[in-house]
RNA sequence: UGGCCUAUGGUGUAACUGGCAACACGUCGGUUUUUGGUACCGAAGAGUCUAGGUUCGAGCCCUAGUAGGCCAACCA
């Protein structure tokens, strides 16, 4: 077995670290928690893949957990929906377990913790308590309630548990430290009363835990081994160990939690709210649109599990923000496809073609390959006439030579058939080119340059094409502090045409897919019946012939993070003295134009730069020499900075010195 | 008036206890081709946010700064 060493990613690093410290291999044990209260989407793709795909790779359990801790917000519906997402996307769950079945373990550690005198009773308004919580930069102070006796504590906490007390009446906090500089630890909330309807535990409670109470408790009741989420928990891991240490039982398996940065996808939106609102105006027609990021719409999209699955492992796990562009995930979507999609042809903007020296009622039906990427695929019939659509693109009257399409007088190859060539052209009042018409040759080894896909026209079959484009107009659509990321919606996300096909597609069946040759990877709509088929675009095949045109959609530029001038200037130093004299020139130029927007104060640290870092010194002395030359007057520190740069061995250095 | 996290080509991730910054996507060029697809070959592109320090040697360690993110829901 010749192990190529995949590199590991961070979390890969710990648990080896673990291993190596002693903790047993059987014990590893991974979970997923999601809430029920939507569907799943691409970024939650990527959580499924860390943990489940830690769990194939140490053949350890994978939990499927639902976090269903807040009745108001979740029900059955996401449920179902989340279960089939995971399961489509081929992963199996060892258990699937719901944090309310330890609603009783819990209840009754939180006693527990009562008699400890680690939790308490508060009875103020959701304000007050907030009053008293302070701020990230000031601390908080201790609220009336926090000494409340524990015998106190118990009663008022049994009556909360039987529902003598309206919701907002009493919440039990835990008592840890108003002062603490990480505000989850200034007595964070451990239960609160919600006289809800659970989709599990029905009317039984009327206090339901809060996240952080229950997250690790579960993680430990499950012999979860790492408890794996996203940075924004970072802060509430203070608050999880704390919990646990509370009950945890030092010779059991204790969890841990470790952050990672999660998935962002340029163009798109990935928060739950937002896609929610976006199914309930009505933008798009549900979870799962084809435009949605959702598990459910890249599936009706015509994704593959293997693609995804694919894309996820390529973006990597790390701990940095990030922003993913969307053509990696077409990338990997085509490179799946491209293995396995029978080929066939479509027309999706028809031009008439009749070639004249083929007899209008003769037909043929000519051997056509299902995919040269697969042998085994093998071949299928396509039916030919004298008059067939081709796409209204594939036909100029004339055109230069980098046009491998058909022009007047030029020849083109017929995919699976023959090689024409265009005589003339036939027009309506309005100029419109309504027919080309062709003479065929039956000599088909001829070396043409293009090859056209075609469909004859009276054994063609009509279809309905969905074609999408992204559904916002911007890189970060919610990432705007002054604009709602409603007002990016790209108003021509879909397109809806009506396209001719070939008649072996006439009894595809839903969810088939297939690449209509020459533009894209298509499947079938569920919206597809008998007699009416429906296709989805998943995504257009590579064209590097669109690209050599000048696009007229402008190609957004990259919204580069601001930098400072002097950064950038410093920036150049790195490499100032050893940039060749061209660039060297340019980069000074630069420099000039950079040194105008700063101030002395940013310049003066760097006369500090040690000798050895000559660029730096000379990026400073050009910067210096603008800073003068607009009126900064010279004092001590620059005189002595410039009578020590004429001393240097460095020429370049000698000379911006001594121009000043 | 705070705490925590992060910083490597355009994007994303690597670089095992410090040792010539690598891979994928994207970009550009070429070969093959009955898909301007695929496959194959090649190229450009970062000297690792800045400064200082430790070291023979720093992307990696230390210090300071800068930038970005997260933290004040009876949400998860």
């Amino acid at each position: 077995m010749s192990e190529e060493k995949k590199p590991l990613n961070f979390i890969e690093h710990i648990i080896e670290e673990d291993l190596k410290d002693g903790l047993d291999a059987n014990d590893l044990r991974f979970r997923f928690p999601p809430e029920p209260n939507g569907y799943l989407h691409i970024g939650h793709t990527k959580a499924i893949g860390i943990s489940f795909g830690l769990g194939e790779k140490y053949k350890a359990p994978v939990n499927l957990r639902f976090d269903d801790t807040n009745p108001a917000k979740e029900e059955q519906e996401y449920v179902d929906a989340i279960k089939e997402d995971i399961s489509w996307l081929g992963y199996k769950w060892a258990e699937e377990r719901y944090s309310s079945d330890y609603f009783q373990q819990l209840y009754d550690w939180a006693i527990v913790l009562i008699k400890d005198g680690k939790a308490y009773v508060d009875s103020q308004s959701s304000e007050a308590m907030a009053e008293q919580k302070g701020t990230p930069t000031q601390p908080g102070v201790n609220g009336p309630h926090r000494s409340r006796s524990v015998e106190e504590n118990l009663e008022l906490f049994e009556r909360m548990k039987n529902g003598e007390f309206n919701e907002g009446a009493h919440i039990l906090r835990a008592k840890i430290d108003m002062q603490h500089p990480n505000m989850l630890m200034r007595d964070p909330l451990i239960y609160r009363i919600l006289k809800k309807h659970h989709h599990r535990t029905g009317n039984d409670w009327c206090i339901y835990p809060m996240y952080d109470w229950t997250h690790g408790e579960s993680d430990y009741i499950e012999h979860i081994s790492h408890s794996l989420c996203s940075l924004e928990f970072k802060p509430h891991r203070e608050l999880y160990d704390w919990f646990l240490d509370q009950v945890v039982d030092t010779d059991k398996l204790r969890p841990k939690q470790r952050e990672f940065a999660r998935l962002n996808l340029s163009y798109t939106i990935m928060s739950k709210r937002k896609l929610l609102k976006l199914v309930e105006e009505g933008v798009v027609s549900g979870w799962d649109d084809p435009r949605m990021p959702t598990i459910s719409g890249l599936r009706r999209r015509g994704y593959t599990p293997t693609s995804i699955k694919k894309f996820v492992e390529t973006v990597g796990v790390a701990k940095r923000e990030n922003s993913i562009d969307v053509s990696l995930l077409e990338f990997c979507i085509r490179e799946d496809l491209n293995k396995s999609a029978p080929r066939v042809m479509a027309v999706l903007n028809p031009l008439k073609l009749v070639i004249t020296n083929y007899d209008a009622d003769k037909e043929e039906w000519l051997e056509a390959e299902n995919n040269q990427e697969d042998e085994s695929a093998g071949f299928r019939k396509v039916p030919f006439s004298n008059e067939i659509y081709i796409e209204k693109e594939d036909f100029k009257e004339e055109a230069s030579d980098n046009f491998f399409r058909l022009k007047l007088g030029g020849e083109v190859r017929l995919k699976n058939a023959y090689i024409i060539k265009a005589e003339s052209v036939v027009k309506d009042a309005n100029g419109e080119i309504t027919e080309v018409h062709c003479t065929y040759t039956e000599d088909t080894t001829k070396k043409v340059k293009g090859t056209l896909h075609w469909v004859s026209i009276q054994h063609s079959v009509t279809a309905e094409v969905r074609e999408y484009d992204r559904l916002f107009n911007d890189e970060a659509p919610d990432s705007h502090q002054d604009k709602d990321f409603m007002e990016f919606i790209n108003p021509e996300s879909l397109k809806i045409i009506e396209a001719f096909v070939e008649p072996s597609l006439a009894d595809a069946e839903i969810g088939q897919q297939f690449q209509f040759q020459r533009l894209g990877y298509f499947n079938v709509d569920k919206a597809s019946k008998s007699g009416v088929l429906v296709f989805n675009k998943t995504v257009g095949l590579k064209d590097s012939w669109a690209k050599q045109k000048p696009k007229t959609e402008t190609n957004q530029q990259k919204p580069q993070q601001k930098r400072l001038p002097i950064e950038l200037i410093k920036q150049y130093g790195k490499k100032y003295d050893r940039l060749p004299d061209d660039k060297r020139e340019e980069a000074k130029k630069d420099i000039q134009e950079l040194a105008k927007h700063i101030a002395y104060d940013d310049l003066e640290p760097l006369f500090n730069t040690s000798v050895k870092k000559s660029g730096t010194r000379i990026i400073t002395m050009i910067s210096l020499g603008v800073l003068l030359a607009n009126g900064v007057v010279k004092n001590e520190a620059i005189n002595a900075f410039i009578a020590k740069a004429l001393e240097d061995k460095n020429k370049l250095l000698v000379e911006e010195a001594s121009a000043l």
